[in-house]
DNA sequence: CCTAGAATATCACTGTAACT
DNA sequence: AGTTACAGTGATATTCTAGG
């Protein structure tokens, strides 16, 4: 009963005593229960889009809006299902998904009270822009020896202008992978389409 | 205060289904 | 054809509470 809508995730601390006397909590994880919300209120609009559990909208998808709409919440709310279709890779199906939610009266009170709570940052982009990386897509799979793991990496390309997906395609300019001798599907698929597969030392060097 | 045992969270990775 | 979302798995790491 502490949440009965989204915005309440941040206000959790009034509970505190009743928190910590439930059945598997104490104070150390009632203070990683809040620090955990707090750290969750700075965020970027693609992350608060992809939380709102629109259907066929994660986190690619939602990188993709965010920036079609220019980092503005007011112009996706705003928008109709004829501008969302022109986003890329949105059809009829996505395009539907999304204006319908913002049409929801329900549904659009719990976003907009989510989003009062919320400290939107604009995303990190170009920080380090690499000829290298800049446009390319990569690929990554196995464990990961300079990031702390693969999600660190891949937020690493994005920032310097690359792509990251899940599937190896023709379109796949690089997979990282620091086990050689690995048999993946990942690994087959990039030898039959002669994708060049790269160690993560290899990557660090471009 | 310290330790042990138990419970839970996290991570990498797959396979499937559905969309453009 | 190419991508993406999503659920599930097994292994490992973390962190809790209770009891000495």
């Amino acid at each position: 009963g502490f949440i009965k809508e989204l915005p309440d995730l941040f206000k959790l601390s009034r509970f505190k005593d009743e928190i910590e006397n439930m059945e598997g909590f104490g104070e150390k994880s009632y203070v990683n229960l809040i620090e955990a919300c707090e750290n969750a209120r700075t965020t970027t609009l693609a992350r608060f889009l992809y939380a709102l559990g629109i259907a066929g909208v994660g986190s690619a998808n939602a990188k993709i809006l965010a920036r079609f709409f220019d980092e503005d919440y007011e112009k996706i709310k705003g928008a109709g299902f004829d501008e969302i279709s022109e986003a890329e890779g949105f059809g009829g199906v996505l395009a539907m998904a999304v204006s319908s939610y913002f049409s929801d009266e329900k549904k659009l009170k719990e976003a907009d009270g989510l989003y009062k709570e919320l400290n939107i940052q604009a995303p990190v982009q170009n920080t380090e822009k690499s000829e290298n990386i800049s446009g390319k897509t990569f690929v990554i799979t196995g464990s990961v020896y300079h990031f702390s793991n693969r999600s660190e990496l891949k937020e690493y390309i994005e920032e310097r202008g690359g792509k990251v997906s899940g599937s190896v395609s023709a379109k796949t300019d690089y997979l990282i992978n620091n086990d050689v001798t690995s048999t993946s599907g990942k690994n087959k698929k990039a030898k039959e389409l002669g994708v060049k597969i790269i160690s993560e030392e290899d990557f660090l060097n471009l």
